[in-house]
DNA sequence: TGACAAGTGTTGGCAGTGTCAACATGACTC
DNA sequence: GAGTCATGTTGACACTGCCAACACTTGTCA
């Protein structure tokens, strides 16, 4: 028996739920989602091959669950890259340290960030879409405050309706440069761009018609 | 027997890959990629289970083949969106008009696009991804037209070695922002981007370090 | 013309998957 | 202590990709 594996000694396990999610959540990476499979998870966690039903309606549920846990990971990175006491690299702004932090987590993680991103997420019930809203909002509320000048932390409550083009084209153009670069497109034969300085710097949308 | 399948009276089928090719293109846009199986589309198209593995070594190269025809298809879009007889908006750039066009076939095909750009595809041997490869080249020449000022159709191989930063920067917007949109990632309940208009103005990205 | 080889399609089977219905167990409540 | 409900198990079904062995057709070359 594995070490990574358990064997319950309870019928109940107790926190089947939780230990399913890391499992998950560790298998995504070290896998692949294809091969992602519940009862191969249930088998490591020591239980039977349908106790995870019990948890979750089917599987696009329990990869709803991931995903979930993934925003509020991505939550978390986003947040920190842009706190207060945080030192900052020379002449980089809030929202090139952002890029910056997106980057970071989409290349740590790169089997859940596609998950996240996948279009299961806009079939799921809102209850697993509460840190995607919260990252997306972050973002939006960071460049938002360099639209208007406004230093220090954020704050998308007080900032007014944000300019939704330009959040949508600044994340498109780091999500576009996230997934190009896990998701290995770019020909291996030429020169690889400089992806971490290219997260950097959001580009500025053309303003107008 | 519905009208879209056939029945083979000969032994041998005589254009098994392509027709393999063609319902698989048919099927992904139908039923989405997690569910196109290579034993349904057998059937429909009136073959055993295996016959397509005389074809294809397995699923992956299947889907690799279908990325490729993908690819052939998006180079014909993108090539006609600046082909010099084409009638043009007002003030529209090339890489405008190609950026749209790039959004459109997307949209029109978004399973199809989504597979094109999988992690797959860095798997695949070259002969399944030089489409691909034609397709970046098109976009890359179209940019260094345009920021090297030269008019007219975009000849890569005169313009001297391009800005791949700068491509791979176009290239991550227009592909993030085409997979935010087929992938209903933008929260539904926040007034919908102008999706065509953003395709159409490719931001420029702040030189230097 | 006829033997042979190569290409293509078929049959049967294996291991693996998600999911369901029926049942078992244990924890919590009154 | 009885009953209820959440949670885990068993067995089954339909489906998948893929493999080995076999069958048919076509083309090649003596």
């Amino acid at each position: 028996m594995s070490e990574t594996e358990t064997r319950k000694d309870t019928y109940h396990h107790g926190h089947l739920r939780e230990e399913l999610i890391r499992r998950g959540l560790d298998a995504l990476e070290q896998e692949g989602a294809e091969a992602l499979s519940l009862r191969a998870l249930s088998g490591s966690a020591g239980v039977s091959k349908t106790a995870p039903y019990r948890h979750f309606k089917d599987k696009e549920e329990f990869l709803g669950a991931l995903a979930d846990e993934g925003y509020r990971l991505l939550h978390e990175a986003l947040a920190a890259s842009i706190a207060p006491g945080r030192k900052r690299r020379r002449a980089e702004t809030p929202v090139g340290a952002m890029g910056r932090a997106y980057m970071a987590f989409a290349v740590s993680r790169p089997a859940l960030y596609r998950l996240m991103n996948s279009p299961l997420m806009c079939r799921l019930p809102q209850e697993y879409t509460g840190w995607a809203r919260k990252s997306l909002m972050l973002l939006a509320g960071t460049l938002e405050a360099a639209r208007t000048g406004a230093e220090g932390s954020p704050d998308v409550r007080q900032a007014g309706p944000p300019d939704l083009d330009a959040t949508a084209a600044a994340w498109a153009y780091i999500h576009g440069l996230v997934l190009i670069r896990i998701d290995g497109l770019y020909p291996t034969d030429l020169p690889e761009p400089d992806w971490d300085r290219l997260a950097g710097v959001v580009p500025e949308l053309p303003t107008g018609s």
